[in-house]
DNA sequence: ACGCAGACCCATTTTTTCTAGGCCTAGTCC
DNA sequence: GGACTAGGCCTAGAAAAAATGGGTCTGCGT
């Protein structure tokens, strides 16, 4: 007895983390999203912070949650907090491995733009070791271990954020020998389209920017790869809807071609995104540097 | 493929803090017992983090560790985003249950001084709920959930401190009836000498500076709980070398007398901690209030 | 030289955490 | 107004993480 009875303790970290990110987002299953958990784990943190505190952070709906007066009052320090210990771990990781400069970006970005840029950046700094991690989503800079992600963005007017290319345009391509003897809407459509998963409104948008008359009910082969559909277009597998920005090396190489000389501007920009908390670097600045210069030329 | 790859993500929060705990108190055994796990757990934890970020946080000595440069560069920040969420989550336990009122103290100040208060104290505060929680070291009011803490203290010069007691005082005390015809050390001597596991020095220390020409050898039962060991001392059990501070309501109410009119000073002093990260709050200001006026009246 | 303190390592066990899937509620859309 | 859907809740069981414990290693201080 009385040798180490229990004392009582602070909430468990994940939980609190749990509660701050559902807080902040405004829903469990967002947060589950950016914690790589399941709702129900969410779900059950929270609960377990309200029974420690013995009072409701969130008011629960038939849709939804919304932050209850309590959980409003202290979610701006744990806000703080949590920021203070992302950028804690930022920052040890960039004193641990000062070489190491991580860039986050979509997989068609990396495997059609940085792929055919890598091999001059590491000749720019032979000391860097450069690291690409593809995803689907944009990482939340201050929150997730990268220097720099690169995405399409609508507007460039975050902090840190830097334009990499003007707007994007669609346009149909396909390997230069598919592309004789098409000159119409009709030809076009006779042709098999080649679409990716991630943007499968393409083709629509296009068609119905390009040639509003005309109704368009396409399909063909899709893939959830940009760079797997890319690569079919030049092996003459049919017509992919290209983004310039991404396909804009293989045009200038002649590995695909315009079929119809029509181009529809999207409100999509590729941008560069620089990490908010990281202390300045030379290395990353000369990255971001050289990578602008990649962009501009391309 | 693609479909959710695992990210690159942050070192787990525990792992964080156990480097946080044990760079602050300068070895893994220590962050365990803050922490309350076994060194090896801290080990693998503070492990997993040079795994993480690739470099040495510690320098393993065969005695101990200390801090690499690189873990003296990011303490720091650790440090502080630790102190936010601890004082986030005290901001939410005071914020949900306001009533409430947690104290923190030695078990004998709980049963000998705390639990004489507490009638009074409910009556003059009707509408709070107060806790007391007894531990042998005291709790760091930064990040454990508590309002106060009252312990011995070297001298009250923290922040937040409020001497409840002057100088504790050693004095040997015993029931009445044992007290009569004893006059001088060697009829003490002669009486069982009952101490505390706590502080079991006490006996040597009085008799040798009541006594100094004496020397002293003393046996006699001894209890982890001083306040058993008073009890003892009320049934006539024997006597108890006495701390002025916690036997004060007994010598007042007669349950207990001194033996020996010799009273030695002690270099402690009841101490009340207020919790410096939580708000103002009128109910704790007069429970602390309170508290003072009984200790001053004890 | 010896004992000791403190940390490491690793297999095992315990605890925590997560998931999966069914249920419930309230908007929404035909 | 009935079906559908989104978003959370709950519970059991599975999976993963963390803790323990004991054997080992290394220098420091007697």
């Amino acid at each position: 007895m009385a040798v180490n009875p229990p004392r009582p303790s602070l909430p468990s970290l994940n939980a609190l983390r749990a509660f701050e990110s559902a807080a902040r987002l405004g829903g469990f299953k967002q947060a589950a999203a950016e914690l790589n958990v399941s709702a129900g784990a969410v779900a059950q943190h929270v609960k377990a912070l309200e029974d420690w505190c013995g009072g409701a952070l969130f008011i629960r709906h038939a849709q939804g949650v919304s932050l209850s007066s309590l959980g409003r009052q202290v979610l701006p320090e744990f806000v703080e907090a949590f920021d203070a210990i992302s950028a804690a771990s930022q920052k040890l990781r960039s004193l641990a491995a000062p070489k190491s400069l991580n860039i986050a970006t979509l997989p068609s970005v990396a495997q059609l733009l940085l792929a055919e840029w890598l091999p001059e950046l590491r000749a720019a700094l032979p000391e860097a070791r450069i690291s690409v991690t593809a995803m689907e989503t944009p990482p939340n800079l201050a929150r997730e271990p990268f220097d720099l992600s690169i995405f399409f963005g609508r507007e460039a007017k975050d902090e840190g954020a830097i334009l990499l290319a003007g707007p994007d345009h669609l346009l149909p391509v396909c390997a230069p020998s598919l592309a004789q003897g098409v000159s119409g809407f009709e030809d076009l459509m006779a042709l098999p389209h080649i679409s990716d998963q991630f943007w499968p409104d393409d083709w629509a948008h296009w068609a119905k920017a390009a040639f509003p008359e005309q109704s368009y009910s396409g399909t063909g082969p899709s893939y959830s790869l940009y760079s797997v559909a890319v690569r079919e277009a030049v092996n003459g597998g049919g017509v992919l809807m290209g983004h310039q920005t991404l396909v804009a090396p293989l045009l200038a190489r002649g590995d695909l071609v315009p079929v119809l000389p029509v181009k529809v501007p999207l409100e999509l920009n590729l941008t560069l995104w620089r990490n908010p908390v990281l202390a300045e670097s030379a290395l990353l600045e000369e990255l971001v540097a050289r990578i602008r210069e990649l962009a501009m030329r391309g």
